[in-house]
DNA sequence: GTCGACTGAAGTGTATACAATTTTGCTTTT
DNA sequence: AAAAGCAAAATTGTATACACTTCAGTCGAC
């Protein structure tokens, strides 16, 4: 079947929700989504169901399709769930680590470092949440790191809507402790570190949380 | 958007895969399907997308699309997947299991026992896979019940093909004592269990592979 | 003045038409 | 006889047309 127009368009429309040009609860007109691309409404329904399945929008029947506004609860249970998948993930990886695939998380964190010097604020989030997946795929599992992926881009709104420069820094910082814990094998310390991150990186979110913005955001679209 | 209609034909076609009635390999035209459902391609094109995503077929652009005959590496890494993330749900299951939970839980074994002693193949395999769902549900966390589903049936396709009577019931004489390691709260054997339970499940599939089996319906087809 | 029904505009849901690609079978050549 | 090339048929990809639902605004009744 056809992947590259309807990707762009896919591409496209998940930046700008992820940069927040389109706010939550926004209509998304199919047609003049299509006007804008210069395709066909057929293209854009296509993009629109794509999205659906990544929880960036969700699609009301005959009445179309609105930018998602992911509750505090959902990104809650996310969490929780990741914080299952994770912590047997980094007990399984510190059994088999190499020092390759530390260099690579070494590498990984230094491009983590440079998104937060230079405020590059959707870079940063996308980096930080990969180094979950960069870990899945180090493992050569490929299962893991999908579903890893998916569990992160799925709170991705969240997650940028609530996350300050401060709580990136320290994100990349207990970043550096797990692949120290990993490097020396120390499979219960790597395992309890992920733990406290992950419960950190969730409380970071739902402290401030600035829900009538969303709302207001509703109301205004 | 729509979702009757398609999800008429997904669920036809789901079944149609599941229970073998299309085998690895075949193609699936979207005229043939559009006469066969007395509808248009647009829906049959819709559930072929809906169908990609559930890992039941693959699409090739401009080829069409083919009922998926997943490796038994998928397989293998699915099984590694619920492994880490079903010991860690079995742990918080039993630090806040209620008797009504384990009443839940009883009557969906009885359940899987009607199935395996009626024959019902299909269902049996279902509702195997079910129990790990309904312990998600009963935890109200959606988005634990959600991916596990997904990773269940994702390799629904590989279970049905190497699972036999045998091994159903000794899956379900499992899920009873997973169960009664909740109840008595012991939540490191019931971890224990549920751990060896998915070996034990994982290494049925892969004893006896009929590998050739695939490869010469996908040549005939 | 407010509430409710009606009417037209706008938007989604499905079918069909057309364009582009792939597949197939025949012909031709070596 | 086998392989390569070509043309027609079949199939997918995209656009458009039409039916049906929803939404907005107005008019009328109370």
């Amino acid at each position: 079947m056809e992947t590259s127009t309807t990707y762009h368009i896919v591409e496209s429309l998940t930046r700008a929700i992820v940069e927040h040009r389109l706010l939550p609860g926004s209509k998304l007109a199919e047609q003049k989504l299509a006007d804008h691309f210069g395709v066909s409404r057929t293209l854009v329904r296509q993009a629109l169901f794509q999205l659906s399945q990544n929880r960036l929008i969700r699609l009301e029947p005959a009445r179309g399709a609105f930018v998602a506004a992911p509750s505090v609860e959902e990104a809650q249970q996310v969490f929780a769930v990741r914080r299952m998948l994770e912590a047997e993930m980094t007990r399984a990886f510190a059994k088999q680590v190499t020092p390759e695939q530390i260099t690579a998380l070494r590498d990984h964190i230094k491009q983590e470092r440079e998104a937060v010097t230079q405020g590059d604020i959707t870079g940063r989030t996308e980096l930080l949440g990969d180094f979950h997946v960069r870990m899945a795929e180090l493992m050569h599992n490929d299962v893991l790191a999908q579903v890893l992926g998916e569990l992160i881009s799925r709170c991705a709104l969240i997650t940028l809507m609530y996350q300050s420069r401060n709580e990136a820094e320290h994100s990349t910082d207990e970043h550096v402790t797990i692949v120290a814990a990993l490097e020396a094998k120390d499979s219960d310390l790597a395992v309890r570190l992920m733990h406290e991150h992950l419960l950190h990186v969730e409380a970071s979110l739902t402290f401030d949380r600035k829900v009538p913005t969303q709302d207001v955001a509703m109301a205004l679209s």
